[in-house]
This record gives structure tokens, sequence and C-alpha cells, in this order.
DNA sequence: CATGAATGAGTGTTCATTCAT
DNA sequence: AATGAATGAACACTCATTCAT
């Protein structure tokens, strides 16, 4: 029988949703300080200021809460990358990109551990249809913007750039962000290059 | 006092050093089928055929065995891209991204799961020194390489390039490795098409 | 950062100050029948019925077990004491000696292995605060005795005799008591005579 | 089958002793240190200079070892004792006991926790002839100088002076010489005290 | 529903002891 | 004899999970 991994219950009531995001919010702060060494649900659950069994009446396992933590960094990072998108909707080319890295660069702010620690959980779960969900979607968008500036870039396979320029973004941010201190302006301009070269 | 991370014997002799690779290899296949959550120092031990009191011979705890299997992993890594690059000493510039970018993704094969939790475990270890090392290694690399082509390209900042060349390889490369089924060839030429976009 | 010593709750609820207790008395069971070399968190736990992971809950490690029956066997001490001097307290010198080397006896019954390893504990751990807590409250009614009987003995140091005289006590009890057969009659005899020799 | 206490060889050849007594040395200097806890075969050995393998030549188990250590300091203390009672022959009845107290005292040094130790191992393993040997031989020096002393003294079973007495000295010195600083000067003052308290 | 004490399988680590060299 | 690498039973301690209140 294999373990279940989504929520126990669909958060249906106010309260009941507060407490299911302090939870995963609380985890997010666990792992993002300490790295998965540190994810205890016990800890998880005093941070969250509720109490182990109110834990897993939220969440049937450990691993659940984990999900739920990929799903709530999966949408936040398509969220501010819809919201990047719209915001420069008349803008050339490049201001584009650079509003889209801007946006992707946000979510790996101090949380680098937190990252690398979703990067291997998602690798480890049985999830890949709730990825290729997000996929599919960060791809739409991706595909409309490559549809939009079609006469300045060379010719591309769309499903071929929609999963490659994300990844591009992500490492060359990974790469500089990480540093101490962070460079996160070279961070940008590395990527902006990147993505340009790769598009051009 | 900080929990020591070295390794506790330099291994002197040749049936030590084949202790101690046996454990570090059984600790990388370990993790490359389960895991983080899977690496266990006990059953390291079993796989690597040796008794527990062994392992703790050679590492003085968990961390410092971790630490022994990034220095692994750079190394190979290193190791790699050096023979690739003296591989083709003579080629042009797209043969030669081309054979670095197929040794850097070598060791993605079948091992994502040991990438990511290779990459997690360097966030949250405190071996900055021993990680910049080898980045610098592989700079030194890479700016040989610039030089070399610098009539091809288009002037850049040539600390800028080591650090983010060797990230962008490396994201397409796990992009396109995880699939099931690994699409490998699509990542050599993604990863080619963006080297070769940042450089030009 | 040092290692914690003191309990980790504050045992509040009835239920739980009964399990402390219960896990304190065991590890005393265990010590006095097998010595420190028995003392172990988990045949402890079992002795007292409660479970490994509970034992851990009320005391952060071993140490900390150890440092709470140190506490109780310096209470009882007290306390044990305490009744015998009220007991007597119309008696003349010899009578009131007399009960209170009875009292101190009583604790080293058949436990001189729990005895040694108290002391060889005390020595070892860094509790000088607790343990002159309770020098400094027997040294007060050893002193109110040396008062009310000041003129029967000869001018001394109370601050000496204070330290001096549990120990004078003490020591002979251990000689004569951890005999096989034990010789308690004779321990009170000659820890009397110790007593009012150096009192007079 | 009892596990075996006694040495494995008889010391025959210089060597053999040197040996012996460096490893015996070595218990002591780590138990002084750090306590029973840090009482380990193969630190012992470490700080002898041998091999691990050598102390199991000279002691077929620790607790051997620990005989061994037990034998060491009852000798010396035994030694002390002989030595103070002869060098002071002639003289007066607190001159002489005022020499043994200081003989008695000068092994309790700095080693409290050596000696609490050893208590406690004493009462553990099943040595009581060799501790009677020690202690018959103890009691004759005791005896002989109540004999000399006999009419400085009142009346007393020598038997049970015998064992009371070094019981007294003991524990005034642990008692005065346990704190920090320790008060090696009140110590003797007041064993002095309840020594002659007792003989008069 | 919420709580948090309790559980106990599991894991990291130690250390007495052995034995091939 | 001497060595020290190797062993593995034993032990301190953790933490996911349950359930009586």
């Amino acid at each position: 029988m294999p373990v279940p991994l989504s929520p126990r219950k669909a958060p249906r009531q106010a309260r009941a949703l507060v407490t299911h995001d302090a939870i995963v919010e609380a985890a997010a702060h666990i792992i993002a300080q300490g790295g998965l060494a540190a994810f205890n649900t016990n800890v998880v659950a005093g941070r969250a200021g509720v109490s182990i069994g109110s834990l897993y009446q939220y969440f049937p396992n450990k691993d659940a809460l984990m999900v739920a933590l990929i799903h709530r960094q999966q949408a936040r990072q398509l969220e501010a990358l819809t919201a990047a998108v719209s915001r420069v909707s008349g803008e050339n080319l490049e201001t584009v990109i650079r509003a889209v890295v801007r946006a992707a660069m946000q979510h790996h702010h101090d949380d680098s551990l937190l990252a690398s620690a979703i990067d291997h959980e998602e690798a480890r779960l049985p999830i890949d249809s709730i990825l290729n969900g997000y996929l599919d979607r960060g791809g739409a968008l991706v595909a409309a913007l490559l549809a939009r500036f079609a006469r300045e870039i060379r010719p591309l396979d769309a499903d071929h750039a929609e999963r490659t320029l994300p990844a591009l973004v992500r490492a060359v941010t990974d790469a500089w962000a990480n540093l101490s201190p962070p460079r996160l302006d070279v961070a940008e301009d590395e990527a902006v290059r990147a993505v340009l070269g790769y598009l051009r």
C-alpha cells in the first residue's frame, strides 16, 4: 500500500487554511535554516505554533508535508513569473527577459538550502504528474513569449526552449546568489546574457 | 567545538585506501538509489562490505563521509573536464564545447538523486574553501579555453564566465537528464546552444 | 556549548512527576545492583516501566539523569538528618549524636555501590553549586547543634566542623557497612566515638 | 566461567615490567582526568605508548587492568604509611599522627576522581581477599602504633581502630581537598584533631 | 478537533576485544 | 612479541507517529 501524499483534508474553512499554511511556512523556514537534516515534524509543529497532533490532522505523514511545500514553492514561482510577464507586456525582448529573470531570482534570495532541498525531494518523491503540471503552465508562458518575439529570435523548438530556459535562469542565479556576499547584480546580468544568447 | 569533517586517518597503506574508497563508493550508490533519506552509516558499511566500526575508523562521523563523497564527485568532474579539453586541443570552438558538455554530462547519467543530494549538502556543510578550490581549478580550465578562442567570442569578463558557464551546462543537463526516459541527446544540443549563445 | 544537565521539563502534572521519580528510582536501583558499569539508559527505562523515548522527554541526556539522582540522594540525606535532629531536640549530646549518626547510616544500608557511584559522579560533573547548596543546608543544621552544646565541647571553628563532621560519619559508616556481613552496630559505635572525640 | 582478573603473565623481564607499569600509570592518569567515563582501553594504550594489542598481552581484559590499578594504589598507600611511621619512630603521639595523616593525604592530592573511581570499582569487583590483604597489613601498622602509645590513649578495640582510623583520615582529607582551591592545611589539622579525639 | 505525553524502531557512534600480519 | 586494522555487540539518543484525554 503506497503511503498517501495528498493532504488529509481539503482545507475548506478559513481557520483550517491558516493552520495549514502556517505549518508549510514553518517547514520552509526550518529547511531554509538547517537543510533537510533539520526538517523534523515536531520542530515544524512547534515553530508553526500548533501541536504535533494537529500537524498530523493536516498531513498524513512527513512526505505529504514535503509535497505541500513543493506545491507552495512551485505555485509561488509560477505566480511570480506570470505577474512579471504581464507587468512588461508592451516592452522589448531584453526588458521582458530581465523582468522574468528578476522574478525567478526572487525566490532564491537567501533560500539556497530550501531550493536545493526541494530539488532533491522532487527527485525522490513519486510526484512527476504534479511537477509536469507546473512545468506545462510555465512552458505555456514561455511559449507565448517566444511567439510574441518570434521575429527577433532564431528558429527553435518551443518544447525544448520551455524546459531549457527556466533551467538556465535558475542555474545562473544559483551560481551567483550562493556566494557570500551574494552577487545578485551579476546574477541578473549573466542570466539575461545567457537567455538572450540562447534565443538569438 | 565544531564537528570534525576531515578524514580520520590519511590512508597510507594500499588496503586502507581501497577500504576508504569502497565506503565512499557505497555511500554514492545508496544515495543514488534512495536519496539522502536512505543515507545511513550502517547500510553504507554493509554495502561496502566492512563493519560499521571500520567505517568510523576512516570517517569520524557521517558528515565527514559526505564531505569525502563531495570530494570524489568534484574531483571526478574536474578530471573528466580536463581530459575532455585535452582530447580536443586542436578542434574548433563548437567541437570543443560539445566535448566539454559531454564530459560534464557523464556524471549525471542516472544519478540525479546523487547530484541533487550533493548540491544540498554542499550548501549545508561549512566547506566553502573546499568548493572554492575546485571552482578555481575548473575556472582556470575555462579561462584557458576563452583565451584560445578570444577572437571568435564577444568580449566578456573571464571571472564571470568561469562561474556562469559550468552552471549553464549543469542546469541544462539536469533539466533534460532527469526525465524518464532521459533525453541526453537533447540535453547535449541544448547545452551547446546555450553555451555558444552566451559566448558569441 | 556545554551539555545541559538540568531536567528537560519541570514536571507539572501529577503523572509526569510520578514518571520522573520512577525513572530516577530505577536508575538508583540499577546502580545499586551493578554499579556505574550497569547504568544504561535503556535498562533504566525498562525497569522504570517507561519507553526509552519517555526517559528522554524528562532528561536531556544520561548525565542529567545522574544529576537528578544526586539531587534525590542529597535531599534524602538532608531530610533524614533534619528529622533526626528534631526528633531528639531535648536530649543530651551523646544521644543527639547517636541519632544523627543513625540517620546518616540509613542510606548506606546496602547501597554501597550506589553511594560510591554518586561520590564519583559528583566529582566528575560540573555541579559544584548544587552540591554547595546541600552542604550549606547540612552545615546550618550542624552549626545549630554546635551552638546548643557549646558548653560541652571545646572551642572550634564552626565552618570547619560543618564540613568535617559529616565526612567523619560517612567515612566510618562506609568502612563498616561495606563488609560482608555489614557491621552496622560497630559502625554506629565507632562513628559516635569519632564525633564525640572530635568535639570534646 | 568467571572472567579472569589476574595479570595474564607475571612480568618477569625488566622490559615487560616497564610496559606493565606504563599501562597502569596511563590508566591512572586517564581516570584522574576524566573519571571512569573516560577509562577506555584504546585511549589508555595510546597514552602508554603501546598498541592496544600489547595492552591485551599484559591484561586479559579491562577489569584486570582496573585490578592492577587498585593494587598499585593500595601498595603506594601502604608504602607511604610505612615510610611515614618509620620516619617518626621516636616522636610523640601527635607528631606521629600528623606524619601519618600527611602521608595518607599525599595520594589524594588532585586525584579525587581517581580515588572515588577506585572506591567504586573496589565495591564492584570480586576482590575482597585482595583488599583484606592490604587492610590487614595497614591494620598491623596501626596496631603497632596503638601498642606503642597505649598509655596515652583510652582503651579501645584494636580491630575496630584499625579499620576506623584510616577511614577517618581519608574522609577528612577528601572533604577538604576537593574544594577549589583545596585546603590541604585545614585537611591536615582537622584529620589530626579527629584522630586524636578518637584515640584519647 | 486539539493537545502533547508516550512510544519504540531506527540510527549514529563507541569501545572492548580479536587476530592476521 | 608487537602491531593496529577490523569487528560488531552495545549503547546514547532521535523522531515519525499514535492515542488517551
